[in-house]
Order: C-alpha cells, then sequence, then structure tokens
DNA sequence: GCGACAG
DNA sequence: ATCTTGTCGC
C-alpha cells in the first residue's frame, strides 16, 4: 500500500535525497543569524485536493501578532507524499505563495519537521534554505526519534532524541495541549526556536498563531475553488 | 522479516 | 493531507 513500495519510484527518490544532500549543505543554524529585534513573523500551510495544492502564506507582527499581509498559491500536485522527502511534494507550492507575499517575515513557522528528519533536512529546513530567511519547523507528531511526556504546563518541554541527538523539542505550547514537535529549520538554533514558538501562541492554543491562520486560509482556498 | 512513516 | 457526527471536557 506504502507508495514507496513502488519499484518505478526508486529513481526519483534516490535523485530526490541527492538533492536533498546538495540543500542541506547550505543549510545553517544559528541563533546569531535571526533577526534582532524580531518584528515579523510568517507562516505556511498547503491544503489538497484530487490533483491540486493550495498553499497560503500570513505575516504577523511580532509580538503583537497582528494580521501584516497575506497571500495563496496553487500548483499541481506531482511530486507523492513519501515521508522523508516531504520538501519535494510542498516546497514548489510553498515557495510560490511565499514568493507572492507583499513582504518577507523575519522568522517563518513551516509545518512539517526541520532538523528532526531522518536526514537532518526536513521541508523546513528545505524551504528556509531556498529562500535564506529562519525557518522553524512545527509538526503534529515525530518522523523519527523518541519523545519524552512534557509536564501538563504552558512551556514545558521534553526533547527529542534520535539516538545520542537531541533533534528537536516536543513542546507544550499551552495546557492540555497535546505536544508539538519543535526543531531547527534554517539560521535558528533549537533553544531559539522553541522560545520564539511560545511567544507566537497564544495561550490556550496548541500551534503557533501564523501556522494556525495559514492552515484555515489554505483549507479556505481548497473550498472556493470548488464553487 | 515486519512494521512504521511530517503532510 | 482528506473522508466524517457526535461527543467529552475545559
Amino acid at each position: 500500500m506504502p507508495v514507496t513500495s513502488d519499484p518505478r519510484l526508486l529513481p526519483v527518490i534516490r535523485r530526490a535525497i541527492a538533492a536533498q544532500e546538495r540543500l542541506r549543505q547550505r543549510c545553517i543554524r544559528e541563533k546569531a543569524l535571526i533577526a534582532d529585534p524580531l518584528r515579523t513573523v510568517g507562516g505556511v500551510d498547503v491544503s489538497y485536493d484530487e490533483k491540486r495544492a493550495f498553499a497560503a502564506a500570513v505575516v504577523l507582527g511580532f509580538p503583537d501578532l497582528e494580521p501584516c499581509c497575506h497571500a495563496g498559491a496553487v500548483k499541481k500536485a506531482v511530486f507523492p507524499y513519501i515521508p522523508g522527502l516531504l520538501a519535494f511534494r510542498e516546497a514548489p507550492p510553498v515557495l510560490a505563495a511565499m514568493r507572492s507575499l507583499a513582504v518577507m517575515p523575519d522568522l517563518l513557522f513551516v509545518n512539517g519537521h526541520g532538523y528532526a528528519h531522518p536526514r537532518r533536512f526536513g521541508l523546513a529546513s528545505h524551504v528556509g534554505v531556498l529562500l535564506d530567511i529562519p525557518a522553524v519547523g512545527i509538526a503534529r507528531r515525530p518522523l523519527i526519534g523518541t519523545a519524552g511526556n512534557p509536564a501538563n504546563e504552558s512551556g514545558a518541554h521534553a526533547p527529542i532524541l534520535d539516538h545520542d541527538d537531541v533533534i528537536g523539542m516536543a513542546v507544550r505550547s499551552s495546557i492540555h495541549c497535546r505536544p508539538v514537535c519543535v526543531s531547527a529549520g534554517h539560521r535558528v538554533d533549537l533553544a531559539t526556536a522553541v522560545m520564539v514558538t511560545l511567544a507566537a501562541t497564544v495561550p490556550g492554543r496548541r500551534l503557533p498563531e501564523p501556522l494556525r491562520i495559514a492552515d484555515a486560509l489554505s483549507k479556505k482556498m481548497r473550498r472556493d475553488s470548488t464553487k
């Protein structure tokens, strides 16, 4: 059943992993490369119908989280979903939406992992490198590694470990909310990623505000396209 | 060998 | 991701 078992995809997968490795060598994750002060934060998310990808990008002020601008893009979904190669499916629509924004955010939240990836280069890193902006990966559950259980308090966190490597952090952004997986994408370190994630999350919500809004917008784009 | 596997 | 109602809990 998994699409990855199709032997015709093996060459495609091989080429994608090679391209991923080339991009990874351009990836840097240092706290110093984040804007200071941080004035805007962005978010991107993608929804799908049978054949198309609907990407929505938003920019909010920081730390007030007031709406600044947003944009969308629709593209044919070509690359299949393969765990570990999500970027080859989602980066094209995401980049198109980001490039139609009136202003680029100082930091971008991406729906998917960054460093917490089998080859340490998930969608968030991929997008961050190609746009050359600081990027943070936010995922609902780990792809690899094992995460501890953060205490049931807002801001509690526990490392996500792959053997001895701390690849990300399970973060309880609000009390009674299931933790989200935070990892460094591009031009940010893990500690900074966690702090900004908490600062961009409205009390009581699970995901940072830019991602919530982008999620709603992309789903609205999909709905409106069928009418 | 079998299963698991971001969106 | 998407298909889907009601329902349990703060």
